[in-house]
RNA sequence: UGCCUCGUAGCCAAGUGGUAAGGCAUCAGACUUUGACUCUGACAUUCCGGUGGUUCGAACCCACCCGAGGCAG
């Protein structure tokens, strides 16, 4: 008998509910798996948590969601924790980058260390073949596709996975656009329906990032100074809490123009800024990825990519290196290439791959004021 | 001490007799499975250092006081 048992993640949002559901249409054997990865007090989430005093902890409100979603669908719904996974994997990881004065993204590693990793390995221990999830991307005959809907596409955040861990993978959703989705769950009478798309770091939610962050690292306050004039012209509260091309909560004013921050450096503790919105400073046109990792055949010498979810597609020319390392090249120019963000790379409609952006150049020469 | 300049919301800063521009910042919302970026909205209801005065009417004119700075010394 063939085995058509898929565990599907169920987040207890819209997209994994009515990822369940077209499977049972289709004649899959499913049953969901909620997981928690994050747990506020046992992680002293604490500054910055706008949710900390609410009777109810959103986890176990979205639990009780995916819990109901079940419920309808009439499918079992399994439960488990990551929490020591998620920590040591990946909110290490991105405790790391930030004391390296870098922008980490941590949700392409959740899916890495995660989702399709020991979260795959308990839908196997549970006796299915498949495992699904509600993210907006295709697989065909191997290759990693956009959804169809441009707007939600979510390949950027599965950049990094290996061929083998999109094997035996399903994304019902990636065929549809959102407002479809949200159709087939209002006609199927989901309780989801209609509930409000998270955001955030993903399992932990939206945070005050600069007070979120202050419960894991010691601030280290240093000047900002005017890239321009190399004039001090404030204080920073630790260069940990700001990104490149960030305008808001640098705490300056006073200026005609608008600032945004254009670079940092570890070693002198400075904050560098900007002035205008189309500054040079914040531009680049080469950079160089490390720990790329590729889940096509595919390595072309021309192709697209992304510098951060949600950017635009950039043509650009890559160069090979040593050590997994690769030289991209993109003479358009872009806006705050940022060290620790993921590049990723896209021949049209497949998502080739990526890596994470580590140094990057103007006119051929390191921007000296981005990072040491 | 004599003379001069200046004192407008958190920060810059217009306005010099007719009833408070603008920018930045901030806050809220939209957008968003990364901290952005962007967009939208709110933001000095008798108030323009203080107290009097002139005037139909002053932040803008006058007097004095307080405060900041500068030139003489």
């Amino acid at each position: 008998m063939e085995n058509k048992k898929v565990i599907v993640g169920m987040s207890g949002g819209v997209d994994s509910a009515v990822s369940a559901y077209l499977l049972i249409q289709e004649g899959y054997d499913v049953e969901g798996l909620f997981m928690r990865n994050w747990d506020s007090s046992l992680n002293n989430d604490v500054l910055g948590n706008p949710t900390l005093d609410s009777n109810i902890c959103p986890q176990e409100a979205d639990y009780q969601d995916a819990l109901k979603t079940c419920q309808i669908l009439g499918i079992p719904l399994h439960r488990i924790d990551f929490i020591k996974e998620y920590w040591d994997n990946v909110f290490t990881y991105f405790l790391e980058e930030l004391k390296k004065g870098r922008t980490p993204n941590p949700d392409l590693l959740c899916n890495k260390y995660i989702k399709f990793d020991v979260f795959k390995k308990e839908a196997y221990k549970l006796g299915a073949k498949y495992m699904a999830t509600g993210h907006y991307a295709r697989l065909e005959n191997g290759k990693l596709l956009r959804g169809i809907d441009n707007n939600k596409d979510q390949t950027y955040f599965l950049a990094q996975l290996t061929p083998d861990q999109l094997k035996d993978v399903l994304f019902p959703v990636g065929n549809l656009t959102k407002p479809e989705v949200r159709k087939i769950a209002e006609d199927a009478k989901l309780n989801v329906a209609s509930k409000k798309d998270s955001t955030g770091i993903c399992f932990i939610g939206e945070r005050h990032f600069q007070e979120f962050i202050h419960n894991y690292l010691k601030p280290n306050p240093g000047d900002i100074v005017n890239v321009v004039t190399n004039e001090v012209i404030g204080r920073h509260t630790g260069l940990m809490n700001y990104t490149i091309g960030q305008r808001k909560n640098v705490g300056l004013s006073g200026f005609k123009e608008r600032h945004y921050v254009c670079g940092k450096s570890v070693s002198k503790n400075i904050l560098y800024i900007a002035f205008g919105e189309d500054n040079s400073y914040l531009m680049s046109d080469c950079c160089i990825l490390e720990q790329v990792n590729w889940i096509s055949a595919t390595h072309p010498t021309f192709c697209t990519a992304k510098f951060r979810y949600r950017g635009s597609d950039y043509p650009i020319q890559i160069e090979y290196l040593e050590n997994n390392e690769v030289k991209v090249h993109y003479p358009e120019e872009v806006k705050a290439v940022t060290p620790g963000q993921f590049c990723v790379f896209y021949l049209g409609e497949e998502c080739l791959g990526s890596g994470i952006i580590k140094e990057v150049f103007k006119n051929n020469e390191k921007l000296w004021y981005l990072s040491d």
